[in-house]
DNA sequence: AAATCTAATTACTTTATGTTACTAAAGAAT
DNA sequence: ATTCTTTAGTAACATAAAGTAATTAGATTT
């Protein structure tokens, strides 16, 4: 068997990828959004149907609920009439802010570019 | 019509949520996968797959062009025979890393807290 | 000549996402 | 008393994305 000059296997990146594990977390189609603005403090399920106006009622509802049963949000029902729920991050939730923030600076960087590049 | 007491906007938030501009180069699935291990050097089709021995050759080979179209990665095909083909981050992708190693370092937080509570 | 290797593609199935319309319950308006 | 409005959804249906398995094609290797 000849030598091989290209290592198989990526051995110089960390030893375990540990994207997956948050990714699970960050996946989906909206969760990102929804996570941002629950990171501004608790918001109503119409609130954050309002903050992002092209989701469909379907989708917010299914994603907060997948959220809740992955330990992401709380779901707290107020009793007003009608009711209304209000949804709020917990501390795991919390603690994909800081890998959202990352992902929006380097959105807002691609966003200048963009502009410049016209 | 009454006051509001709650704000019905997001204003404490940054301007303009800038969440989409990073996810469309970073959603779709094995993308941050794909990222992460082209972010330690060029590397070639099937040594991608074997970082990643759970995706099929049809995703990782969607995927590849998706990003590629995006400016995402380079392609080259090798001169060798059988041909190989190697992929590479473009500068563009490279300021995706950054991002993602925000979201590798959650994940390795959430992985010691799982096993913690394990 | 048959088997192997690399980088795919094709046909098909399953899951995820999206659209539209509708419901229930309470209070306010007519 | 009946209708209208608001909130937080659900049901039925349509489309898009992802996954599986088998196949392709050219150049070695056996």
């Amino acid at each position: 068997m000849a030598l091989k000059l290209r290592k198989n296997k990526a051995e110089t990146l960390p030893p375990l990828c540990a994207v997956g594990e948050c990714m699970v977390l960050l996946g989906g189609a909206w969760t990102p959004n929804v996570i941002w603005y629950l990171s501004g403090g608790a918001r109503r399920f119409g609130e954050l149907k309002s903050d992002m106006p092209l989701i469909s009622a379907k989708m917010l509802s299914a994603r907060l609920k997948d959220m809740e049963e992955k330990g992401v949000v709380t779901r707290t029902v107020m009793p007003t009439s009608p009711p209304s729920v209000e949804y709020a991050l917990t501390e795991l939730g919390a603690e994909l802010v800081p890998a959202l923030k990352a992902i929006v600076s380097v959105g807002q960087r691609l966003k200048v570019r963009r502009a410049e590049a016209a």
